[in-house]
DNA sequence: CTTGCGGGATTGTCTGACATCCTGTCAATC
DNA sequence: GATTGACAGGATGTCAGACAATCCCGCAAG
């Protein structure tokens, strides 16, 4: 971890604890810390160079944002998921897409069809390819850019939010082209139905988008059950959402 | 051995850092605290009689959740919400409203719908009398009581942060019988909406709703313009949303 | 009026300390 | 053999104090 110290002493407009909260959050992300290990403070104190202060305030951040249970006397833990948590989280992020698909819809212009538009290709691409390691970030960054260019910046913090309890989430990958090959038309049907400037069209392919891909996350996972390896494990890749 | 753990698992269960979370938040929506106010850590730590540590721990949770703005070297302040940011919000709350709407409308039972009678005579109650300070908990409860009902922890967890955030705002109360009336008038036709068990019905009456709630408390805060006096400040109520 | 310059106040961060609590172990007991 | 009790070791909750970096404000100079 010397190379986060590193950019730490580089970035001072930052406080080490925000600093830290970002790290923690990547290592979440790219699994390097999994749902429900334990986070201890001297140790992590120890190994990023800061004091357990820093840790402390870092770490009741992450727990007021859901990413880590804080417990009294009993320290903190990457938070687990259950299945019916997983189902509302995505219930719930299909409502908060919908929302952005039907605010952007009648107000989108020609220049963030063109950016979807090429997210778009990138996309299809990857999955034409079937190149899942990319394809996860620029799907990312397609469904974050339409709910920025939604214009409500409240909306955007709780779908972010949202995204960062997703990534708790043990990822699977659709290694099927089929699977590829829906959620690309998914996110052609939302493109076409924003260039149509209907909320409710928006609003529908986004949710359906959404629902279809948890469902794809879901099967993907029950067929991948046993062949639960170390390499399943450093795969982080999204469920095509 | 009920009379002692009341009051030792409290103190067991609780950290004191989320002790002091929650009572700034109450400071916030009784009005002690105001928007803007600076919230300086020595001054804060010996009112409450513990550490500077433990306050920015405190601090840093509420800026996480949205209460405070915390600026490096520069401390905590309660949370300015531009008239933009208001807009925003309420958007996002007339959305996650109607989800809950949808969500609770199929499957809500008959003691739930009781329930909501029971709370909507309070208020009618509150409406006749005019009693605002009466009528603004119950409105809250009503309200939370119908997400809570929607049965997705998730979406109350969301739902109740965007309503701590609306605490950041100041409210003005209508004295007008007339908002008054249209306020229960549109309570009502939640309760029939989710009788109804439609969901697309009692979606669109929440949002209906919420818009409506915060167009009275517009309208409310522009006529009681100019007499921003000590009274008004003092004054913590909702608008009828 | 603007600019530059202290100096006090506040924040960021660390160290060290101590009481309390949890956990795992091991022996005593039934 | 299972349950209980006691105990040591480690982790957390909380505090006090320290120090550098930074901000803020007033004042003098231009």
């Amino acid at each position: 971890m010397e190379p986060l110290l590193s950019e730490l002493s580089l970035l001072r407009s930052r406080t080490l604890a925000e600093a830290i909260q970002e790290e923690v959050l990547r290592l979440i992300r790219n699994g390097a810390l999994r749902t429900g290990e334990k986070l201890g403070e001297v140790e992590f104190a120890a190994k990023l160079g800061v004091s357990r202060a820093t840790i402390r305030e870092a770490f009741r951040a992450l727990g007021e944002s859901g990413l880590l249970t804080l417990e009294k006397n009993r320290g903190a833990v990457v938070r687990v998921i259950s299945p019916a948590e997983a189902d509302e989280l995505y219930e719930v992020r299909a409502g908060l897409d919908a929302m952005a698909g039907a605010r952007l819809a009648p107000l989108i212009t020609t220049e963030q069809l063109e950016k979807l538009e090429m997210l778009l290709a990138g996309l299809t691409d990857c999955a034409s390819s079937c190149d899942v390691a990319a394809y996860y970030p620029l799907n990312v960054a397609f469904h974050d850019s339409i709910v920025a260019m939604a214009g409500n910046a409240t909306l955007l913090r709780l779908y972010r939010r949202v995204i960062n309890l997703t990534h708790l989430l043990r990822r699977t990958s659709f290694a099927d082209a089929e699977s590829f090959a829906a959620s690309a038309a998914e996110h052609r049907a939302i493109v076409d139905a924003l260039a149509t400037r209907d909320p409710l069209a928006a609003a529908e392919a986004m949710r359906r988008h959404v629902h279809a891909g948890y469902a794809r996350m879901q099967s993907g996972r029950r067929t991948a059950a046993g062949a639960d390896d170390a390499a399943a494990d450093t795969l982080v890749l999204d469920a095509g959402v």
